[in-house]
DNA sequence: TGCTAAACGAGACGGTACGTCAGGTCTTACT
DNA sequence: AGTAAGACCTGACGTACCGTCTCGTTTAGCA
């Protein structure tokens, strides 16, 4: 039942190669094939571990995700989106962002997909930014009810800008960003 | 000199296929192979018209949009706002939804041609929302002082549903969206 | 030093397998992989036997082979030949044949094999009909001078007809063969 | 209805890459993919073409029975026959005898493939036998009543060779096929 | 020139078979 | 009893083909 046991430098080979390919390519670059002639991996060896180039780069991100999930608590509501926005967009910039890009586009494909994404990784982003504005709120600063409509607007624009343009996702819009949420999260009930 | 002109049935079954394709199968089952086979016409033809499965699906929505840009004028900014955003979403529940999510697809794998949606597609769809609020904000509604961000806030949620859960785009979701851009346009300023 | 012995059920296994498979499928069905799966053995089990597929062949082949050869002596060349034959042909038609056609198809993909397979059935095989023949020219029936072409008569057909069209080798045939070599091999000297 | 053209180029490019991959590895080294790499062709030029390797290499041999198929007249049995054997002979020492192992191999995974070959090469090289023995007959020289029989003592032999060992297929033994197969044609009916 | 039909090179797709290798477990014989 | 050799199973691994698909281009011929 045991066999031989699968080799963890295969894993990361893969996943490197993932990451160099959606780096230097995009999405368009990255085909299963392709996965496996850049890491010196052969094609069984990566289908045995993900049914679609989806999956790859899923586990590509949620390895970088996992590291570093930011989580601020400054005590000021603009503050911690702030930093998350600044943190999140920075990262968005660079690799993390291509490979934001390939799995929306593997989303558009297909739904099922989709699904997979935003229980995997879309939630946790998600209760993040949850938590914040609880801990605002626990703080009376927070008036607004809804906490989900205010998550949308902080991450809505994010996926806007990857779509059409990733470069919008300056340190300076991130402060616009955290401005507006928190003038609309702290607005007085009428 | 100027040889036998383009047969406008050929762009009409062009466009009439791609909106079945897209229709049936979503962006997965489109395929210029499958444009050219389904409209019964040869793909030189839609080559010779188009550059790529991109511009097609563009064209595609370019003639929907011409028809009916919402720009509604109630007099009150919430109203307006939610009007719009129902009737967007309505739309994005249907044909023009799958289209956009192609669209969106092909931007993510081409940053020239999300280059090219941005100035042909969603520069109108934002002025519409822009003059709404610059309407209001001559009625002294409006007192936030930056229409980009709040346009923003309203295509942003919307793009992030594309991506990851159409359903999502409810008339429930739009009234949650109208009051929230409204409630922040017309906060009071600090 | 020695170490666990080879189980004995294991090399049946792989021979039953092999077997069952050129039976049921014939060459083109049988595989290292597929005889170690039908086997209920490990590959590693076949090839710490067997080197290739061909050398699996030729071994359920020569169990075949080994225990029933037919050497008839009726006293009469013809009969002689027309037995060996009938009773040949007859086996070329079940399993065997089947397994000859493997045989010869890894002949025809590997010189050596083809070598190691002459020296260990073909031979043989050959020897049964040499010594019908040197009976039959004991007896002073036979009067063509060379044995090895008469031999090469016998069996050249049963190959051409195992190749292009098995169902080829029936009694009749047997019969105007052992006929044919029977004329030549008695065939006045001039 | 017409299309663009098939490139003879092609056809010739893929004909003389299987000719140099067969004479060079055998059938072994043979495959579509060799053959269009080789070529310099894509594989689905080739698969276009030929929906098999045998069919590629069974054209690629008709081509060269077409240009020379033996048909020698001497006016003595025994002088045809050793002539159509030592040519023959000789071109199976070549590159068509590795067309002809490679036809047999094919021939013994598909018995479809085993028929066609029949049908294409086999019958008009057995016709050829026929036709030297019909002359023969009608000058007198051949008695023995079967065509057949002997047409199989002439080729048989020769893929039992083509089988087992190509090497045996010399001008020597060509001598004694012919003079054992035309003793037997006009030996005295009893 | 527009248009259809079909060929073409390129290369990804998902899969199979090859022969090898790595981790375990189990069986024998020699200490 | 302890140890070492080797059989054995499971399953991973790189390599190489398989036959199919789509892409975007090209070539021929008809209208």
């Amino acid at each position: 039942m045991t066999g031989r046991p699968r080799d963890p430098a295969v894993d990361d080979a893969i996943r490197q190669a993932t990451l160099e390919l959606v780096a230097d390519q995009g999405y368009r670059g990255v085909s299963m094939e392709g996965i496996a002639a850049r890491s010196g991996v052969s094609k069984q060896a990566v289908y045995r571990r993900y049914s679609s180039k989806g999956e790859v780069i899923l586990d590509a991100l949620a390895a970088y995700a996992r590291t570093r999930l930011p989580n601020p608590d400054t005590g000021d509501l603009r503050e911690d989106l702030l930093t998350l926005l600044e943190e999140t967009f920075a990262a968005q910039r660079g690799v993390p962002g291509a490979l934001n890009q390939a799995l929306a586009a593997e989303a558009l494909q297909d739904a099922d997909f989709a699904r997979r994404v935003t229980e995997t990784l879309i939630r946790s982003r998600r209760a993040a930014v949850g938590e914040i504005l609880d801990r605002a709120r626990s703080r009376g600063e927070v008036t607004y009810p809804d906490n989900d409509i205010l998550i949308d607007l902080v991450f809505g624009p994010m996926w806007y800008g990857l779509v059409f343009d990733a470069t919008k996702l300056t340190d300076a819009y991130a402060a616009e960003l955290a401005t507006a949420v928190t003038t609309l999260a702290t607005s007085p009930p009428n």
